[in-house]
DNA sequence: GTGAAAGCGCTAACAA
DNA sequence: TTGTTAGCGCTTTCAC
């Protein structure tokens, strides 16, 4: 053994060294090449030296260094996904669909959050444990554009989630402006006449609030159906701002017949209170969220949302990546527009 | 600049090489050392020198490569996090508070999955990246008992999830028998005399189904209402489970009037066949999940759950993992139960 | 089929 | 205040 490891103690029930290839090569009476060669499977190693390793690795309870391996390979086998908040359905349920795509590419994910603050989106790409992945899939959500351009970086890297950014970045977006639209129209068409928009802030320019809220106000426009400015909710994300959101409608006074919420989840924190207020969905109000998560066919009444893509976006994302990682740039960054889908479901009404 | 990098070609507009902090010092006419020192603001380096190093780190678009680093401290400063799937809410949820929590000790929790495969389970633990992590948290659901003792590392771990086991680790548990026990109880003492229980393969001894199983039957043996093993339906974890669970109840004409749903996914699942069934919540069936994940309260009706501890989990969790990164063990692996406490909501009858 | 040497990029320890 | 040396644990290259 060549040093005490971690915990050192003597008598330690549990391992107590870290143990190295040199020291299963003195074990084994070989070289550490040779270790390295059993280790990789590969091919030109005697069988009885190979025996000889092995049992010295097992005896030893040796484990290769990642850390060391890495700095050497330059690789690390790893995908890095940051996204806003870990507990979200959406990001978790991308994650999911991201991880089985990699897999098939022998790569992992992980995935780690940013907090939805440009420090932390900086913080994953920029100011980089960077070379820890072979490439990143970063939701921005903070990060002002301008400063994107700056960023400096060699690695792979897959912006997901606002609106079109001149940058350097490849880049897969949802239609949020479509989606909205395709949402809120559907809720006019079947007699709305006072939608309310719940959910972030949408005098941020190019944030995906302001994005929704503008196909929000496009479908108003072709329907020739006014906006009412005190029918825009301001709030969060979280189930509990839904609810805030519409109990803050009903305390001023505010009159509507349909909620066009943000994302999926602040639709569930909305119904929880229109039930509350004795309101009928979809009789006295309408409802239709954002992100069609895999909770929204199984809520009762079901939700009806938009779905922003789910396969293709894991699709277009994985496949830029991993044409990133093998081939470099193919030519400029790409940005592309996943088409959006409102799924009618129990919240809304049937089209006309 | 040494060599080309990842994409070398010419007239790349994105960076095209890899810059070491070789490159830095040279550029700005000193040693690595100082560069070194520059970069991690260490005190003794001239104010001139200084602004030359930064000049040329801004200059090359310098990024450290934190494989090298980690390789020569010996640490990541982050945390690796494996649960059986990222879209679970019960373990997205988990990670968003223990994110919360690390980062107060400048730690970065970051999140993977294992499959709920043994092999995956393995993998993240044994076959160790292990060194690309300070600490572990595991959530086991396949590995074998007796595999567990043979596990060898020296990187801190703490698992969670599963029943005691004797094992070298500290270990975290939530009362799965207790957890289950109550919920179950309250269903009889409402009146339920023909609760089904939906999830999971109770036959696997020590996992978390059989565990929540032992739980339903300890409260039926102390309600003095017998089991009838009809009631007991086998289905994993996905929303689309605890459908599937309900209609083959009904389809076999097997009848029920209460629910204990193995988690609250299972029964979201549960919930959305009732009321396809023309059943009413809790009038004709009632229904308890297990998890209290954050929709629960939100759902309408709002779904009765049993709370599995959920902070004094995330605070256990990472004390007992901050101090095997500090201070090595502390004597014997830990082993501890965290309470769990029934919530009683809208899908359930008040007792009494 | 096996090994020796060199070095990935960084930093602790010591020297100047 | 700055630089030199050495080496973290591994793998590539090339010699034997």
């Amino acid at each position: 053994m060549k040093r005490s490891g971690r915990w050192g103690g003597e008598g330690d029930k549990r391992a107590s060294t870290v143990v190295t290839m040199a020291d299963v090569a003195r074990s084994a009476g070989v070289s550490t090449m040779t270790v390295s060669n059993v280790i990789n499977g590969r091919p030109r190693v005697g069988a009885a030296t190979r025996e000889r390793v092995l049992a010295a690795i097992s005896d030893l309870g040796y484990q290769v260094n990642l850390a060391a391996r890495h700095l050497r390979a330059g690789r690390t086998g790893v995908i890095g996904l940051a996204v806003p908040e870990l507990e979200r359905p959406y990001f978790a349920q991308l994650a999911g669909r991201l991880a089985d795509r990699f897999e098939t590419h022998g790569l992992r994910i992980v995935m780690e959050r940013t907090g939805a603050s440009r420090e932390g989106e900086l913080d994953a790409v920029a100011f980089s444990r960077l070379r820890m992945y072979d490439g990143l899939i970063l939701s921005v959500v903070d990060i002002d554009p301008a400063e994107l351009t700056q960023i400096r970086t060699d690695a792979p890297v897959v912006m997901i989630g606002e609106r079109a950014l001149p940058s350097r970045f490849d880049h897969v977006m949802m239609d949020n402006v479509d989606g909205a639209r395709q949402a809120t129209a559907h809720l006019l068409a079947t007699g709305a006449r006072r939608v309310a928009i719940l959910g972030g802030n949408p005098d941020i320019t190019a944030s995906m609030p302001s994005l929704r809220a503008e196909g929000y106000a496009v479908a108003h426009r072709e329907a020739g159906v006014p906006v009412d400015p005190e029918l825009v909710v301001r709030c969060s994300f979280r189930l509990q701002d839904g609810s805030d959101a519409i109990r803050s409608l009903l305390d001023r006074g505010i009159g509507f017949d349909a909620v066009f919420a943000l994302t999926d989840v602040v639709a569930i924190g909305a119904l929880r209170a229109l039930a509350d207020a004795g309101l009928r969905i979809p009789d006295d109000v309408q409802v239709v969220g954002f992100d069609d998560i895999d909770e929204a066919s199984y809520l009762v009444p079901s939700l009806s949302s938009v779905n922003p893509g789910h396969e293709e976006m894991a699709d277009t994302i994985t496949s830029l990546l991993i044409a990133q990682i093998n081939g470099g740039p193919t030519g400029d960054p790409k940005e592309l527009i996943v088409p959006a889908q409102l799924v009618q479901r129990g919240t809304t009404r049937p089209a006309g």
